[in-house]
RNA sequence: GCGAGCGUAGCCAAGUGGUUAAGGCAGUGGUUUGUGGUACCACCAUCCGUGGGUUCGAGUCCCAUCGUUCGCCCCA
């Protein structure tokens, strides 16, 4: 096959799936507003050193994932392969903190990781997410996860866990650290090959290694709560009983850990048992020192992303497509019949019906086959004794019955045609 | 980047070395030349992702390649 294929790791998104991510982004767009968040649009692809900077070089999204290239002036892009050091770098470079107060922000958008392509990941995905900056209050912590469950709970999604951890300040990671290292020195041989690496470079993502045999040594490791300093248990405890509050149950989760590494304090995953290995359908944090470290006014910020792919999946396991229904369907024969077909389309169209004109000149049966096939409530006939008459069938498709309409008279019945269809659409 | 499975029409799918590649859905035409949902009939892959090889002979075996699926790594 020499046609052209979609990259590997893209897709489609086509007409019968597109529907649900119409619903997401509705309902994502209502919450956010009544929760006074601003939407943001930021470019797609960004110097490569802004990711660098923001997620960590040593991290595995920036060290084998993203998608590099030299553009023709010799600068170094990338695609970007997550919203926040986007959104962080336009705060910074517009001075939205003088604004003053909290800035809140959410995005929609593409973002491309260079991966396996796998369930629910593809190398060009969609991430719906917020950041909430300039505010250090664990209330604005509580705010944010409250608002991806509100999401979440709106599009119908249940049996969602919420893993929450908080993994400290600086000072305490490096003390837990230590402890960390400490603990699975002698045990070293007995990890994985992927955790003895991380051992010297990166021990606390050791913890979330689904390797059994490193899960049994880790059962009996340091824990992160037991590092935290006062300051932090506090904010942690207080964070808590706020989510409480709310109603929002979260597990607490000490292994919990992120894969980049600008997160402070509150790390958390909303995950779903029905997307297989990829469970995690949202996931974020706080990020203190991010906005400093790209450049910026030491500002604290929390945020999170939730992955749409993962998203559709989930819906199209709760609910059924649903094809936008037809109210009317136009047959016509005949070319005067043809051109008013047209023009009543428009009548109709413009009330607001959903109407769709049969352009194929063919029999009147095969039409009809294909309007009886669209799941329209009625249909308008126009032959060659119609347009004579400047008339038209109207046929109401479940009754059968029909009656001889002026085209005239069209806009009149307007009104009446809207209760009628109504009526029929809730009949079912 | 690593491991495993799969790749037959728009979709689902039979076929496991031997003449013309089942079937279903959808589509098109007809029975019904101006009236649908049922039924019946006809048409709809010179070809089995692509390239090479083995063989008298391959969709069917082998190799490569591309794609896809699942898992690992990692992540939304």
């Amino acid at each position: 096959m020499s046609s052209i294929q979609a990259i590997r790791g893209t897709r489609d998104i086509l007409p019968d799936e597109v529907g649900y991510w119409q619903q997401i982004e509705a309902i994502a767009r209502k919450i956010f507003a009544t929760a006074v968040y601003q939407e943001i649009r930021t470019p797609i692809f960004e110097q490569t050193a802004l990711f660098e900077r923001g997620m960590g070089e040593a991290t595995d999204v920036v060290s084998k994932e993203m998608y590099t290239f030299t553009d023709r002036g010799d600068r170094a892009i990338t695609l970007r392969p997550e919203g926040t050091a986007g959104v962080v770098r336009s705060f910074v470079e517009h001075g939205m903190q003088a604004q003053g107060g909290v800035q809140r922000l959410w995005y929609l958008g593409s973002m491309f990781r260079y991966e396996r392509p796998q369930a629910g990941r593809q190398r060009q995905f969609h991430q719906l997410g917020v950041e909430v900056l300039g505010s250090a209050d664990f209330r604005a912590d509580a705010e944010a996860i409250a608002l991806a469950t509100t999401i979440l709970q709106a599009l119908g999604l249940k049996n969602l866990r919420i893993e929450l951890n908080s993994i400290g300040n600086g000072d305490d990671r490096q003390k837990y650290r230590a402890a960390l290292v400490n603990y699975l020195t002698p045990h070293q041989a007995d990890l994985d090959s992927d955790s003895q690496d991380r051992l010297t470079r990166n021990p606390l993502r050791i913890l979330d290694s689904k390797n059994s045999g490193t899960q049994k040594i880790l059962k009996d490791a340091p824990s992160i709560l037991d590092y935290l300093s006062p300051d932090s248990q506090q904010r942690f405890d207080r964070l808590q009983q706020l989510l409480g509050d709310l109603g929002i149950v979260c597990n607490i989760n000490d292994r919990l850990v992120r894969g980049l590494d600008y997160y402070t304090h509150t790390v958390f995953e909303i995950q779903s048992d029905d997307l297989g290995s990829q469970a995690t359908v949202c996931a974020g944090g706080r990020y203190d020192g991010l906005v400093a470290e790209l450049g910026g006014p030491d500002t604290p910020g929390i945020g999170w992303a939730m992955g749409l792919e993962r998203l559709v999946i989930l819906l199209q396991q709760i609910q059924p497509a649903h094809p936008d229904p037809v109210d009317f369907y136009i047959v016509s024969k005949g070319e005067k019949a043809e051109t008013q077909a047209l023009v009543l389309a428009q009548i109709l169209r413009r009330s607001g019906f959903r109407t769709e004109l049969d352009l194929s000149g063919s029999a009147f049966g095969k039409q009809f086959k294909r309007g009886d096939r669209s799941g329209a409530i009625a249909c308008l006939v126009l032959g060659d004794a119609e347009s004579e008459s400047q008339t038209a069938q109207l046929k109401w498709l479940k009754s059968g019955e029909q009656s001889t309409i002026e085209q005239a008279n069209l806009p009149s019945m307007i009104e009446d045609l809207r209760t009628q269809i109504s009526r029929l659409r809730n009949d079912g």
